[in-house]
DNA sequence: CTATATACATAGCCAAGCTATACATCCACA
DNA sequence: TGTGGATGTATAGCTTGGCTATGTATATAG
C-alpha cells in the first residue's frame, strides 16, 4: 500500500538534503555543485541566452551571471553576442566543459559507489527508474517555467 | 536491463540538484535547507553532542557549531551541558522544532505535488520505493561515519 | 524621435560551507 | 598532585551560491 505522495514528496526532499551532503564529503575537492547543474542544464539544451539558463536552472538572473562567469574563467563555456540582438549573450558548452562534467560525474559516481555496493539489482532498477521518473518532472516543469516563449522548443532528452 | 551503477548514480546527484532547485522555488520564503537538515537528524537520533551532530549532517563541527546557533534562536532546538563532560553540549530538539519541521514538509511537498501530479501509480510507487532505499543507504552510510576528523571512508562491506 | 520594454550587469546583502586555530576541560601518568 | 597531551566546542576569516534592487545598453512602439 503506497503512502500518500506528500509525504513521499517530504521524505524525498529530506533523503535528498542527506545524499547530497554525503556526495559532497565524498567527493572533496572536487566540487562546485552549482556549475555542474548550470553545465548540465547547457548540454541539454544547447546555445541558449543567459536569461533562459536561469529560467531552465531556477536561479535568478543576477545568479545564472555569476555562475556564467566562473564557468567561463574555467573554460567550460564560451559566450558569443547575438548577430540579431547586441543585449543578448548566448552561452554554449565547450569541449572541454563537457570533459570536466563527464570526469565529475565519473569520480562522483566511483565515490558513491561504496555506499552503494551490494545492492539487490531490483534495487538498482528501481533507483533507476525513480531517476527517469523525476527527471521527466523536473523537465517538464522547465518546460512550463521559462517565461521566455522561444524556449518553447521541445527540449531534446537529455539522457 | 539495468544501466551500470556508476551512471545511475551520476545521474542521480545530477537530477537531485536540479530538484533542489524546484523545491527552492516551489516553497518561496520558507527556505534553510541546512536546518531541516539539522533538526531532522536529530529528531531520528534524539539528544547527541555537537560533534555526533555534525558528523551525522556530514557537516564540519565548525559549520554544525553555526547552524546549532540558528537553531537554538528559533527556540527550535535546546542546548544542556553535559554533567559528566563540562567540554560537551547536548543538543535536543524542541516541540517547536518538531512542528516547523513538519509544517515545513508539508508545505513543501503541498508546493511540489503541482509537479507530480497525475503520476501514475506505479511511478509513485517506484518513487517511494527509491526513497526508502536511499534513506537506508545514506543512515547505513551514518552508522558508519568517521568517528572524528578525517573524511568518511564507508567502511565497505562488500567491494 | 522619444518612451517604454527587455536583456544583462553590478552592487550589496546573507546563509552555509570550509580550514586553521584558540580555548576549555578531561585524563593518564609520574 | 600536578602537568602534558587528547578531546570537544568556539572563533576567525574566507569562498561560493543564493537573493533583491538597481543601473546600463539596446530594441521596439507610437
Amino acid at each position: 500500500m503506497s503512502a500518500d505522495l506528500h509525504v513521499i514528496l517530504g521524505d524525498l526532499v529530506s533523503v535528498n538534503h542527506r545524499l547530497t551532503r554525503v556526495a559532497a564529503r565524498a567527493a572533496r575537492g572536487t566540487e562546485s555543485p552549482a556549475l555542474w547543474r548550470t553545465l548540465s542544464v547547457l548540454r541539454s539544451t544547447g546555445p541558449i541566452r543567459l536569461g533562459e539558463l536561469a529560467d531552465l536552472s531556477r536561479v535568478s538572473q543576477p545568479t545564472a551571471t555569476k555562475l556564467v562567469g566562473g564557468l567561463v574563467a574555467r573554460g567550460w563555456i564560451e559566450r558569443t553576442s547575438d548577430p540579431d540582438d547586441a543585449r543578448v549573450s548566448l552561452i554554449a558548452g565547450t569541449p572541454a566543459g563537457e570533459a570536466a562534467l563527464a570526469a565529475w560525474r565519473t569520480e562522483l559516481a566511483a565515490a558513491l559507489l561504496p555506499y552503494f555496493a551490494g545492492l539487490p539489482a531490483g534495487d538498482v532498477e528501481t533507483l533507476e527508474r525513480a531517476v527517469a521518473i523525476l527527471r521527466d518532472r523536473v523537465e517538464a516543469s522547465e518546460r512550463t517555467a521559462a517565461p521566455h516563449g522561444l524556449a518553447a522548443e521541445p527540449t531534446v532528452s537529455a539522457r
